[in-house]
This record gives C-alpha cells, structure tokens and sequence, in this order.
DNA sequence: GCAGTGTACGACCGGTCGTGCTAATTTGTC
DNA sequence: GACAAATTAGCACGACCGGTCGTACACTGC
C-alpha cells in the first residue's frame, strides 16, 4: 500500500493541528468517563459537546459518525487501561507475583475513581453483549486479552513452581477474573469499599488452595 | 405511613379490569425481555406498544410514567425470577442441597433464555448502578436478597456439618455469586454454553474445599 | 340502567437525537 | 503574506423521545 513520496493520495496522514491530537484525547478521555454511567449508546453528541466545552457540530465533525466516536472511545479506554493497570503490574516479575500486581491495580484503578461507572469494560460488555458490531467486537476483544493475559500469568507461576500444575489457567483466570468482574459492580453500586475487600479476600483464598 | 381502611389515598392499587390484569402481565413481561437488551432506560414506549401490539397511549394508560412502568418491570421481573429459580429450588433440603439447587436453578433459567439479554438482575444492576432513584432501588434490593439467599444456605451447610464452618457465609456466597454473573455475562455475549460449565467447574472447586 | 373508571385509540406537543451543509476562523507550509 | 487544510460554529433536517389531549367503548358496582 505504500505510495511514491510525491504522490500525494487521499490515503496520507491527514496534516494535524498541533492541539488538535490533546484536544481528541481530551474528548475520547471524557467520552468515556461519561459511557460508563449512560453507556456508549446512552452517550449523546450535544452532553459530551457541552463536557468538553464545544459545538455539538464542531465536535462531530472530529469523528464522523456516532459509531466511529464509539470505536475511537473503545480505543481511547483501552489505552487508559493498558497505561493504568497491564503496563505497571507488566513490570512486576512473570507468574504469581505479576498476575497479584494486575488485580491489585485493576483494584486501585476502580477505587480511584478513573471512571465514575467503574472499569469501562465491565460497562460496555454488559450493554453491548446482545448488540453485535464492531463495537461490541472491540471490547470484547480487549476483556478477552485482559483474561488471557491473566491466564498466561497462571501458567507461568505452574511453570515457575508457584502454583500446583494440575489447575487449568483459563479456569482460574475466569475466577479470578469474576472476583473483580463482581467487586466492581458492587463498588460502585454501593461505594463501599469494603466490596474491593472482598475481591481481595476471594482472591488470597483461591491462591492459597493453589499453592504447592 | 399506614392509612385507615376507609381512607382511600392515591396509593391505593387501582381496581382493574379482569383482562386487564392478563394484559399487563403481558406487557410486563414483554418489557422486561426487552429490557435485558436495551436497559431499562433505553426501552421505549413506542417499541413496547409495537411489540405488544398496541398503541403507545394505550400502553401509557396502564401506566401513568416511565419510571412506573420500570418499577413494574423491575417487580414483575422478580416474580419471575422468584417463580423460575427460588422457589423451586426452596423444595430442596436446606444446606447445600439447596444451594447448588439455587446454582442450578439460575444457570438453566440462563441457558434457557428466558430473558433474551441473560439474567434480568445483571443487567439492572449495571445499567442502573451509577443512576440513583427508585428503580434502582428495586434492583439492588432484590440483588442483595439473593446474596442473603445464597449466604443463608452456605450457613445452614455449616450447622448441618457440610461445611467447614470457618468459613464466612456472606464471603462465600460473595464468592460463587461472581461466578454466577460473569459467567452469565460471557454467556449472553458468546451464546456458548461452555461458559455456563465454566461456573459449575468453579462452583464444584469451591465447595469441595470447603467440604468437611 | 346509570355512573364511574379502566382501557384503548389517534393526533399532537415540546424537546432531543444523530447528521448533514455552509461559513468563519484558525493553523501550518511555502 | 498567501494559500490550503484543519477546526470550529451556526443552522436546519427528519426521526424519535416521553407525555398530554380529547374521545370512545366496555366493564364493574350501585
């Protein structure tokens, strides 16, 4: 696909405004604080317009359906997510210790409050599950890298004599993953942070039994 | 708050008509079928009448605003939660027995597809966890009575010597409730029912390290 | 049988939705 | 400083939203 240097096809890079890429960032950023409360389908052009303090026009022409501001929302979470838990917890050591760093910081990052309605995945899976698009595709993609990243974890604390060889990884990361899955959605039901306690809680008890 | 018998206050359940009664029945379940796609929120009262095959002001009638109608959603969904998985699993014996009952119950009443959109509850709870209001309120109270349904049976395991009774009713039923929701989740979004055997393997492993 | 009311309809209201179109303003490049 | 492109706002559209209106009919209680 590449294309000679001088010629100068509708295919190139758009040439941006300096501000313009902060600005979509700022967006996409608030575009998905909001879906976690209203949803992505509940998300409205003129509510977001007037969060980011714009147009409902101008902020449209950014993105050129409400589909493509859905996907590019999708996109822009799961690189808040990437940088807010996988990426930190990637730098603890491979196997138990690792897949410990990623629950205690997915913790950490519903706690916190990055999203008003929890973890933005938890969100849109549960609305999008019976709408088929790509949309849904998106995230769904990204809830089944999040468990196969921590099955890998698993399987590397097996591998590293951490853990009893004989438990399945995807078994236990769906577990695991359930754990957190529900202490989200009882947190911010209930802002009660004792609900991440009990995500702890299951979690130690579920490691232990798997301890050798 | 209590009224006088004679005093006939604006609470008062207004006396309805004998089809009347089917019709709303129908309406209700209708709704809330719709309402495990589309939230609760995003049910419409034109696409209910169309689906019901009535007119929008008609359907309007029978109740008098949206979040009257959500509330009747929400309580008729109970009724059929109450009839579809508790009650017949409360013929069981008490203890665990019953609960694994409770956990059957609930996956086939999944698998099943009574509700398009999986578990009516999952659904409610995360649309509406983040919008205060007397729906709300509903869903979360009939979400946490399952919790003490299913915390009460753990408990009744321990005095029948089933379990080991160190363990914390409340934590545990915390615990294989997390399997039940993401489990229902992953069904709804995959339609494979390799997610509901997922639970049951999970369930099994709790409960066998807890036995005695 | 008559009054009251539950149930139903079609027309319509003000408002919001997503989405086009145009024009003005900014910005980067030469 | 000129020119093109990126960005923004203004405005209008058709569709749909929840909700109200007047009206008609049927059922229930007196």
């Amino acid at each position: 696909m590449a294309v000679s240097p001088t010629k100068r096809s509708a295919a190139r890079p758009p040439r941006r405004r300096s501000d313009g890429e902060r600005r979509r960032a700022a967006i996409l950023h608030e575009a998905a604080r909001l879906a976690t409360v209203d949803g992505l389908d509940g998300l409205s052009l003129a509510r977001l317009a007037d969060a980011v303090g714009m147009s409902k026009s101008g902020l449209f022409a950014h993105f050129r359906s409400k589909e493509q501001l859905q996907l590019a929302t999708v996109e822009a979470a799961s690189a808040i997510f990437d940088e807010e838990v996988i990426e930190p917890a990637g730098e603890t050591t491979a196997g138990v210790p690792r897949l410990r760093a990623y629950i205690e910081r997915f913790l950490d990052h519903v706690e916190e409050g990055v999203f008003p309605g929890g973890c933005f995945f938890v969100s849109a899976v549960s609305e999008l599950d019976t709408h088929p698009g790509p949309v849904r595709d998106g995230a769904m993609a990204f809830s089944q890298r999040w468990l196969a990243l921590l099955a890998e974890e698993v399987a590397a604390g097996q591998a590293a004599g951490e853990l009893d060889p004989a438990g399945d990884p995807p078994q236990i990361a769906f577990e695991l993953n359930s754990f957190m899955v529900l202490g989200n959605m009882q947190f911010v039901a209930s802002s009660d942070p004792a609900a991440l306690d009990r995500v702890r809680r299951a979690v130690d008890t579920r490691l232990a039994a798997l301890a050798v």
